[in-house]
DNA sequence: GCAGCAAGGTTCGGTCAATGAACCTTCGGG
DNA sequence: CCCGAAGGTTCATTGACCGAACCTTGCTGC
């Protein structure tokens, strides 16, 4: 986003949210990380996204408390970017946004759906589950490949690892 | 959003759908859209957005089918932009980051509270209402002053007609 | 003991979108 | 005839994004 990032002179909740995870990336970075991504080198393959970029975003969601930077060993020393609770709380937005696009941009389907895993029942738009009507958060929900799975293109590691079904926030190397 | 304003390597909805609105100041044309904003001079003045970007993102939102540009008045000649029905889906996306940055990022609590109209209560994160269990429509939202609703620093013309509790999408001029 | 490699970055020049001020056009009213 | 409102367009400046190259730390193999 060029120049001024803030927009100072909005007073209003969406503008706040805009200047945070609004910015060209982030919003992919934390999804991304709600599918169970950590690493600097896994967003990196994963987003084709410049290195100096990624670093930068990652240090501001650390910034902000969407992520923690945790070391995950020690030695040679190596560090890992995990959601926050704040951070998780992004899945409701993450997921109506993506719904959105999904009914009114994706004319050959949905790529993934999402279902909630004790019922199975694929979410609705609020991000509800039909079946047993409560709001699912992000540790509940599983992704599966969907109707038009088979358009996936990418073919780098983080990508085939997402394309079977999984939990959402589950470490991708192990 | 600079450069390539496209994901291209990236498969997936939610990255077509940052590829329209994911870029600065769209959302907040929405926004502003959902509010009942309808002309160029009252987003202007509302938005303190450059002109130029302004009416690129017009015209980007209108060619995607998320706006309609319709004439309101022939001679002169005046325009106005209304949103789609695929425009009134944005819906539930906007209200949940918006609720997401008042959840997280707002300590003084909210400046506007979104309560179903024909309840009276006030949404829920997922954009339902507590009262009816239904997943209440951009139509059925009405708009009031929250606690923190003094902060409101801006004075235009359109910031004090939106200070009034009023149903979302209700023209701004008469 | 040295080469190679993986992880996690930093540095740097070129490019392109955002910014804000100035300008333009069409029409109606006084 | 002049002014103003609505809805734009044009232009120079600036700074974020891009991608390629480079760096550091500590393993591991020979």
């Amino acid at each position: 986003m060029a120049l001024g990032k803030d927009y100072e002179r909005q007073n209003c909740a969406l503008a706040r949210a805009l200047e945070l995870v609004g910015e060209r990336w982030t919003l992919l970075v934390v999804r991304d990380a709600l599918y169970g991504v950590r690493r600097y080198s896994d967003f990196l393959v994963h987003l084709d996204i410049p290195r100096a970029v990624l670093a930068e975003r990652l240090q501001a969601l650390t910034a902000a408390g969407v992520l923690e930077k945790r070391r995950y060993q020690e030695s040679p020393p190596r560090e890992e970017y995990v959601l926050t609770e704040m951070g998780q709380q992004l899945w409701p937005a993450v997921h109506a946004l993506h719904r959105w696009a999904v009914d009114f941009l994706l004319p050959e389907g949905p790529i993934r759906l999402y279902v909630h895993t004790t019922c199975g029942t694929r979410l609705d738009p609020a991000g509800i589950c039909p079946d047993c009507g409560t709001l699912v958060t992000a540790r509940d929900v599983e992704m599966r490949p969907g109707p038009a799975a088979a358009v996936e293109a990418r073919t780098d590691s983080v990508s085939e690892k997402l394309s079977r079904p999984r939990r959402l926030l589950t470490p991708i190397h192990t």
